[in-house]
DNA sequence: TCCTTATGTACAA
DNA sequence: TGTACCTAAGGAC
């Protein structure tokens, strides 16, 4: 599940029904047993999000152990589970359980974080600072993104992969939002024009808060959707409509040309080889 | 029931 | 560049 949009929708989720309000923290899944117990009782101060990282607040006492933040990445398949109610005998491997014991009861739990873990203002700031520019943040600075990208060699389709570069950009959006600006994902980064990258910029800022609105990635344009060019929907575990993500082999939506993959940056790329040249 | 794959990243060599 | 992390879902059998 887990691009910059589903964590910065986590942060909204889980701040409007935790945000101000005792919470118990367990681990049962042990792993995070320690943390858990650091935080149990106390009061979520709010939610925040930076690129694919997630912070819960809970401000401390000054003792460092305490810490200030429960600091989250979901990695590759990590997840919450929410629900209402009192919270169901734990089943598998729940690293962090969140619960109020007073009404309206709700729960979260997370399962398969790669990051779980307590940290301090000055800790969270460390994180911070790793991190480029976030589409979805109001503090983003694209011109910081566009000072690493126009100096670098390295392939755009790679650039927009490394979060020192962008924050919360994954391999959906990466493929989509090059397609849609017909850039070829291996020209480098310091042969793409300054109107380009703010394109590009604004295309994911908006692209991006749309997926937290609907939890899910979809970049195709009105014109073409399934119901717009008389075609199936996508049937995918991913949900959105898309123009070439693990479409590989079928034909571009656009011009017909089938849709090719290779791996780059360690993940799988998709493109269209004709309507992204140059 | 087993195998593969996945919206990610850190680390070793 | 390869591997580990460690979860769930889908497809092959």
């Amino acid at each position: 599940m887990p691009e910059g949009h589903t964590i910065h929708r986590l942060a909204a989720d889980l701040g409007e029904r935790f945000g101000g309000r005792p919470v118990r923290a367990s681990s049962p899944q042990g792993r995070f047993a320690a943390g858990a117990a650091r935080v149990d009782g106390r009061t979520l101060s709010g939610a925040d999000a930076h690129g694919k990282h997630l912070f819960l607040g809970f401000p401390g006492s000054g003792d460092p152990a305490d810490g200030d933040w429960i600091h989250i990445h979901l990695g590759l398949y990590g997840g919450f589970t929410q629900g209402a109610g009192p919270p169901p005998a734990p089943v598998g491997q729940i690293r962090l359980r969140l619960a109020t014991e007073e009404a309206p009861r709700v729960y979260a739990d997370l399962r398969g974080p790669s990051t779980c873990e307590l940290i301090t203002d000055e800790g969270r700031r460390a994180v911070g600072e790793r991190l480029g520019p976030d589409p979805l943040r109001a503090d983003a600075d694209p011109g910081r993104a566009w000072a690493r990208i126009s100096r670098s060699r390295t392939t755009i389709a790679a650039l927009l992969m490394d979060q020192k570069v962008v924050a919360g950009v994954g391999n959906v959006y990466r493929a989509e939002v090059l397609f849609r600006h017909n850039i070829d994902p291996y020209r480098p980064g310091k042969d793409l024009a300054r109107a380009e990258w703010d394109a590009v910029w604004a295309d994911l800022v908006e692209l991006m808060r749309e997926g937290v609105r609907n939890n899910r990635i979809d970049t195709v344009r009105p014109e073409h959707t399934p119901e717009a060019m008389n075609r199936p929907p996508r049937v995918d575990d991913h949900g959105g409509e898309v123009y070439v993500y693990r479409r590989a082999g079928m034909p571009c939506h656009l011009c017909g040309e089938r849709v090719r993959t290779a791996p780059l940056a360690a993940r799988n790329l998709f493109w269209c080889p004709a309507c992204q040249k140059g």
